[in-house]
DNA sequence: AACGATACGGAACGTCGTTCCGTATCGCAA
DNA sequence: TTGCGATACGGAACGACGTTCCGTATCGTT
């Protein structure tokens, strides 16, 4: 609600030829500065690599979250989907917890500073945050009651902060050699079962 | 070494009476915004509360990531301190690595913004990573040492990267009523012990 | 072919960290 | 005390950033 149709909405299906045109053009820079700069990449970078001048980046992306929220729809969405597949599939609600985790640490981290940015307060990311959670949030939740109800897992750790801990734990995981989130997340997970 | 005697470094020992002056006015000040604005704080902001020009600021701290270090010095050396003491008081190595992450989490939660500064890759705040580093890695290997040393924990994980990730599980702990780091950090060291 | 609506490009704005330089202050020597 | 060289000071200026604004070019329609 209070989305005018376009931007990070659903599809525009605008009159203008032009407009659609530079949206995809739009996302395909976007996507391949993203990929060599990283998401913090300038925004007169993305504006060169489309041929587009900075003004149009902002008529169609209100701001630079939601162009890289519009980059990275499908995948989150792709993540969100998977969760009651896992769920389904899974030998126990842990292990499905656990794959879906896995999914979400892979994604998180082959995006170059795409973590750093979902819990960075400062230079409005906070939608960037808040559509990562309204999408999966409540598939985290659901994999987590389920581990309770299984007895698996006690209610210690709500969703929000599980999601959040992983989110932070791959920060850096990118740009850092030193540094891999997996065992981490490996470790907490692991912990998550048969508290006490 | 290759410390030019000011800055960073230890006590200046100035000869000009204001040079000292203005050093502590600046810490103060530092001390001040940061507690209230967060440790992101304009360098102009600083240079207003302590009454002096930005040009100052820098002549006495190369960049603002040496300010940010000056300012929190002592607690990081307390930390440091506290390692060896905590290993020969505690029952057991790993419950002292508990109690000494706990001190760093402590830190790092209470300091607006820090845990993220620390990870701050852009915006020259590697500084500051990697004063946490030198001081810090050592006492956490030594106290990881101890307790593998012991049986209690094996070595799949080296220091830096336990640090690394307690550090990135406090970014945004404060500025979020909703999430809590220390359940999390508590998971993690838990996990720690008897892998397998 | 002409027109109104819409989108475009990129200059301009405010904020940031940092640098630079003309001026004020310091400590010392006479 | 006064003068002077060395040193530090304030704050304007710079370049990079996200974002806004507006004169102009392009679109779809009549």
């Amino acid at each position: 609600m209070g989305d005018s149709g376009q931007g990070t909405g659903t599809t525009p299906e605008s009159k203008r030829k032009d407009v659609r045109r530079n949206q995809q053009t739009l996302l395909d820079a976007a996507a391949a500065v993203f990929l060599t700069s990283g998401v913090d990449a300038p925004v007169r970078d993305i504006a060169a690599e489309a041929g587009v001048g900075t003004g149009t980046i902002y008529r169609h992306f209100p701001t630079r979250a939601d162009l890289v929220i519009a980059v990275y729809r499908h995948q989150v969405e792709a993540c969100a989907e998977a969760g009651p597949a896992l769920l389904a599939a899974g030998p126990t609600p842990h292990a499905a917890l656990g794959r879906w985790l896995d999914l979400f640490v892979d994604f998180l981290v082959t995006k170059h500073g795409l973590a750093a940015a979902l819990q960075n307060d400062t230079s409005g990311f906070e939608a960037l945050h808040a559509h990562f959670l309204d999408r999966l949030l409540p598939v985290c939740t659901q994999l987590l009651d389920a581990a309770v109800a299984g007895g698996e897992i006690s209610d210690d750790l709500d969703a929000y902060q599980l999601m959040r801990g992983i989110g932070n734990l791959c920060i850096g995981a990118d740009s850092d050699p030193r540094y891999d989130a997996r065992p981490l997340v490996a470790l907490l997970v692991a912990g998550l079962r048969r508290p006490h």
